[in-house]
DNA sequence: TTGTAAGCGTTATCAC
DNA sequence: GTGATAACGCTTACAA
């Protein structure tokens, strides 16, 4: 049996008021009387239960932070940063997994028992519907958005400006000289806004240089994974003519869009140049490395906190949308022998 | 304001008690009453608090998942399986990085208030010392080792054969025609049993093959990194003659290592074959696709779980040691155009 | 089968 | 500055 704040209080020959007080720093507590206590502490080893506290508080000093998949490159780096900054905030993280399942996704946001473990949402959703976000209006959940939807002022949001994104990647293409350029990672029912504003980008891009738009040329992925990725580039490379540029939603889609490239004999970039959105470290060590946009993940970690940190505390906070900055990364798949 | 029990209960006019044995799935609950318990629960959308049966039961129902990185994919697809075993056993998972920091591994294992909130903690760390564990004793708190350590009959522990695998890397290395073995990933300070294992495995298997032992062929690696087997490998590089096969203790410092070959104009694996351990799905996807020593993360996931969630109910259970299986997977970076 | 009440370990409100 | 004591929301003897 771990030692309570009464046992130290007894053993102190003190009151758990006092303990208590030495035990969050209470400022008003004199010198003997403190001493006493942390003697007792000590020798009874005492830690005090956070779940007591919390049940007292109202506050578990715990944040959610749901992404569709910890595996995916792209979410376990947004995790780490976040964990790291969730901790200079006095917060934990737990991670959820959604999986790509809806029900999950719903589930979540309308908070179940699971749910009133969190202080606050961090909601970063692959797939997640505008509809979705209504179901939440009952709980009174702190919620921030992550690089999704957008903004429609009822929640805070750290989002990408996935359209200027998306145009970046396709313009470096285009500069490059490619005219006949594909896009992988639309979504088979056209419905998330995350593919829709990255499609968006792709065909603004196109029409600003000035290039046409094949409509064979844009491949649907399910999930943005290297399979995905892989299979939509085989899809690709059964038409003619062939497509001399594919720009890929995800760097993951990119890794095995380049794979598929190299199967079928063929290479990135002499053939077909090679683009994707997330640099995760994998590109940077791919062969080729992976040319994308690098999405500031450290940045929306501290925004996404600092957002939550100050719903908690303050419930009536306007919600704030804020963009992370992104920059495009030039490597050896759009550009052969790049320093 | 969320819902009380006590609402519940006096919105169905009814007494706690029984709110409570609707809620918790208790049987003996007559029709009438549970129906009008489940309607007062809708009307006023309650949902149990999590905290306040935690507090009554001593059960958080949280497992703490400590890895030193979370974005090493090795980590992130064990953490996958982690708490998809755990949601079998209606556990969550609290993921903590401790990021190479001893002092972090430290208190975790020794158990701050923050540890507390767990039922029992999985300890996966890449370099935890054996004096460490002894620091854990005085906390209650059920443990299971991942994947290190040799067993001392203390505490629960899914490990890896690391000597076999080890072997089994190296042995396919000498089959395949290769002399002049490297191997990548002892640490600078050898104190850490996995390296140590695996280092023991590498001499093993070139004893076995009768190849003679170059020691400026043994490379440190401090961190299991693509960073590091690239650094690694540099240094391999500029030895004559050149090593013909390089076994790296991880799947990351096989991608760096592959990466450094190719930028010095060699190839892999006609100049330098290479092999890894881990089999993360980054490895299949490279290219050349990378040859490595498979571990069973869902199994040990498992195992893990199931030993944890056993320790937990009966804390009494002898310790037990459960060695998870692995194989060897030849892909292109060690058999050129294989299958 | 259901109601009453105690208590989990903490913090916070009141006195003193 | 410190000591009693009442919550926080739930589970569970013990009674009825």
């Amino acid at each position: 049996m771990p030692a309570t704040l009464r046992d130290v209080a007894e053993r102190a020959a003190v009151s758990v008021r006092t303990v208590s007080n030495v035990v969050s720093g209470y400022e008003h507590v004199s010198k003997r009387m403190r001493a006493k206590v942390l003697a007792a502490i000590e020798e009874l080893d005492y830690r005090a239960n956070p779940v007591a506290r919390t049940l007292r508080t109202g506050r578990t000093g715990l944040l959610g932070l749901v992404v569709p998949e910890i595996t995916v490159p792209y979410f376990s780096e947004l995790a780490r940063d976040v964990i790291d900054a969730a901790a200079e905030y006095g917060y934990r993280v737990m991670i959820d997994q959604t999986g790509h399942d809806h029900d999950r996704e719903r589930q979540l946001l309308m908070g179940d028992d699971r749910t009133m473990l969190f202080d606050g949402m961090l909601f970063s959703p692959l797939v997640t519907k505008a509809e979705l976000l209504d179901m939440h209006g009952s709980t009174k959940m702190p919620l921030v958005l992550l690089g999704e939807h957008e903004f429609d002022g009822r929640y805070d949001h750290v989002a990408i400006d996935n359209v200027a994104a998306a145009m970046d990647a396709v313009a470096h293409l285009a500069e490059i000289g490619r005219e006949r350029i594909a896009a992988i990672g639309s979504q088979p029912q056209e419905e998330y806004s995350t593919p829709l504003q990255r499609f968006a980008g792709y065909t603004k891009a196109l029409d600003t240089a000035g290039l046409v738009t094949h409509p064979e040329f844009a491949i649907t992925a399910e999930h943005y994974s290297r399979e995905a990725g892989y299979e939509a580039t085989r899809a690709l490379l059964a038409l003619s003519p062939l497509p001399d540029a594919i720009f890929c939603f995800s760097d993951l889609l990119a890794i095995g869009a380049m794979r598929a490239v190299f199967d079928a004999g063929l290479d990135v970039p002499g053939d077909i140049a090679v683009i994707g959105i997330d640099d995760v470290d994998e590109g940077r060590f791919a062969r080729p490395s992976l040319s994308t946009v690098s999405l500031d993940t450290p940045f929306i970690a501290r925004e996404a906190v600092r957002r939550i940190a100050t719903r908690i505390d303050e419930p009536e906070t306007p919600a704030e949308e804020v963009i992370a900055p992104h920059r495009l990364v030039a490597r050896e798949s759009t550009v052969a022998n790049h320093p």
